[in-house]
RNA sequence: GCCCCCGUAGCCUAGCCCGGUUAAGGCGUCAGCCUUGUAAGCUGAAGAUCCCGGGUUCGAAUCCCGGCGGGGGCUCCA
């Protein structure tokens, strides 16, 4: 090793840099005044020159940065003497040499070249881009390959960085079970599909608008913005809280009918655990890390964990199978980048149904996937989204369709429409097959709803096991489903499906049952208050069920009822001296209602309104009203 | 993280480019009038550290620099 001096660099792609030399340390120090100077979008190198003779390491290094700057695009560079990368120091002689050497090469080299002095104190301030190159380490050695090192930056789980490796093929697959290049596939009559398609492969994303769904829930007093909170996590307003809540026990109700058992488990689990740390480097996704004494935990991104955890612990017959284990997750966690938050679309924190179904082998797996398929489509069709709503997506292996082509085909012809494929060569995740719904929205951006997947991994990682007929212990697949997917995202997808009703002139609003007021009762004055709030007393009776309240405010008819059409209140009872008279009410009803149209005025019996009301909502929960039943007892919370 | 946009009263917005009286308007709130018949009745009042810090200037919401916060996009995705 005789005869090389190495150079070390730490090379840093700056905004800025500003440094001011303080004093000299040494005698051979330059000579330099002391004033402050700032240099801006440039890369500083911070260098020592270590123990050696050789200059010619300076043309290579000279190289290296030249081919650095053209990477990211920077024309300016600053030499700074920083001996604290070394061990090994040149003398301050010979290093001033190398130095000035390499200020001279680089200039001739057509960089714009600065070198702070050399042998001084200085102080620095520097602020440094964030892009992946921006900061590099090098070894700089005359007579071998160049040593480069990545500073390391975040912990990224090894299923994220995997992912950027993945080679996806793309397809249609047809009811008929025909299956086309997806480039070949004649999308008319298939719009929302094509707009998915597209957005899933191209990478291709063009939109600068707030979308409609943010501006709606803000409106609309469901959700908003947390400035309190890291973001992505929401605030939840009464209206917003109950919706939210129905929609939980909605999807509670439907798994455990389906013959789920309900558990509840930790949000934060130990990140030194060993099937967990194995588990989060299969998993894609970023997490919130809580210190607690000396311990680090991570907050659950969603349910697997804590079942599994439990599962591991359980003793399992084959007689059991499939075993099916629920949870609604509140909150599940995920760090996600923070230019990828959006409205209720893509969030931090979020509630997600988690439905994992133990199964002995493939063919039970097969089943269970195809009635968890129908339990989804069921679920989202209670909140208004029907299957002309949402596109299905199956993924999986080559090797796994080869051996099921039939049964992907039966989820393909269960769906009813043309679905998009994507199709691996080998397995890269958990899971060798997954299927999800997915929501378009009015920016074209396309998120998933219900999905499920078929598990082969995490029986085996977690030590899952169930005893089969022979009495041996085995290890089961998992299904992972969620049936409607984040519950804050059923939400996103009702206000957007109802901003493109609004758009087709349809009065938008939300499914009677989840209607924050079902029925508003409005005075035509105030002298009719005491009416309205009898009214108001009968639809309201508990046995009814039914969600009232009363504008007893001193505003003028239109305007009262203005404001509850802009609250897309279903029913809308407006009560005078006619209605008191003749006891018959005079109702206008949300669902027939055109935009820009003037209302049509429905004659109705109490109890007709009743009866229609319990028609809508049949076999959905209830919950009160979760606001005072006088308007002019609210609050306001936005606006 | 990067790029772009934004930050003025509880909400929405004007003013900013081109610096100059008490920062303008609408909604909402409060008070009063009106007592209302199916999507905005009238009058008045209160309400603003013009995001924060620095700089330029006789003078900054306005120009410059830095920071903070938010949104959107990029990459990727349950």
């Amino acid at each position: 090793m005789s005869g090389v001096k190495p150079l070390r660099i730490l090379q840093l792609h700056s905004n800025f840099i500003e440094y001011k030399p303080v004093e000299k340390e040494i005698e051979e120090a330059e000579e330099s005044g002391k004033e402050t100077c700032r240099l801006e979008d440039l890369v500083v190198l911070f260098t020592s020159v270590e123990e050696g003779d050789d200059e010619s390491v300076v043309l290579r290094a000279v190289e290296d940065i030249k081919g650095y700057l053209d990477t990211v695009k920077a024309d300016r560079i600053l030499i700074y003497p920083y001996a604290h990368l070394s061990s090994n120091l040149a003398k301050p002689r010979e290093a001033l040499k190398v130095l000035r050497e390499l200020e001279r090469r680089a200039r001739e080299a057509g960089i714009e070249t600065y070198r702070a002095p050399f042998g001084w104190c200085k102080q620095f301030t520097i602020s440094i881009k964030g892009h992946p190159l921006a900061e590099q380490f090098k070894t700089v050695l005359p007579a071998r390959e160049a040593v480069k090192e990545k500073p390391s930056g975040e912990v990224v789980s090894k299923a994220l960085k995997a992912e950027e490796k993945i080679k996806s093929y793309w397809f249609i697959l047809q009811p008929d079970g025909k299956m086309v290049p997806v480039e070949e596939f004649d999308f008319s009559g298939h719009g929302n599909l094509e707009k998915f398609a597209k957005y899933e492969i191209s990478k291709v994303r063009v939109a600068m608008q707030v979308p409609p769904h943010v501006t709606l829930m803000k409106r609309l007093e469901i959700a908003d913005y947390e400035p309190g909170s890291d973001p992505g996590n929401m605030r939840w307003y009464p209206k917003g809280a109950l919706i939210k809540s129905l929609i939980e026990d909605y999807v509670t109700r439907k798994v455990v009918e389906y013959g789920a058992m309900e558990v509840e488990t930790p949000v934060m689990y130990d990140l030194q655990h060993p099937s967990l740390a194995d588990y989060f480097n299969r998993f894609p996704a970023r997490q919130y890390i809580v210190k607690s004494e000396d311990k680090e935990y991570f907050l659950r991104f969603s349910a697997c964990f804590g079942q599994f955890l439990m599962m591991h612990d359980a003793q399992i017959s084959y007689r059991q199978l499939p075993l099916r284990v629920y949870e609604l997750t509140r909150y599940s966690f995920r760090r996600e980048k923070s230019g990828e938050l959006s409205g209720l679309r893509r969030l931090r924190a979020f509630t997600m149904p988690d439905c994992h179904a133990l199964c002995a082998d493939l063919d039970q797996a097969k089943e269970e996937v195809m009635r968890r398929l129908r339990l989804s489509m069921e679920t989202l069709e209670a909140f208004g989204l029907g299957r002309e709503d949402y596109e299905l997506a199956v993924r999986f292996t080559r090797d796994f369709y080869r051996e099921n082509k039939e049964f992907v085909t039966s989820l393909v012809k269960e769906f009813g429409k043309p679905a998009l494929i994507e199709m691996w060569d080998r397995q890269f995740f958990y899971f060798v097959l997954k299927w999800e719904f997915n929501f378009v929205d009015n920016l074209d951006k396309a998120s998933a709803l219900s999905t499920d997947q078929i598990d082969t991994e995490n029986g085996q990682r977690y030590g899952i096991t169930y005893v089969d007929e022979k009495g041996e212990r085995r290890h089961p697949l998992i299904l992972h489903c969620s049936p409607s997917g984040a519950i804050e995202r059923v939400i996103y997808a009702m206000l957007e499906k109802a901003y493109r009703d609004q758009l087709n002139g349809k009065a938008p609003m939300f499914p009677v049952w989840l209607s924050p007021v079902q029925v508003r009762v409005i005075p035509v004055s105030e002298r009719f208050i005491p009416d309205a709030e009898k009214i108001a007393d009968e639809l309201g009776m508990e046995s009814h069920r039914i969600r009232v309240d009363v504008d007893d405010r001193p505003l003028t008819l239109q305007k009262k009822i203005r404001e509850a059409e802009m609250e897309w209140i279903p029913y809308i009872v407006v009560v005078g001296r006619r209605e008191v008279e003749s006891g018959v009410l005079a109702v206008r009803d949300r669902q027939t209602e055109k935009v820009g149209e003037p209302a049509e005025i429905k004659k109705m019996s109490l109890k007709e309104l009743v009866e229609e009301i319990k028609n809508q909502t049949r076999g959905k929960p209830f919950k009160p009203l979760a606001l005072p039943r006088a308007l002019s007892q609210r609050p306001r919370f936005f606006g």
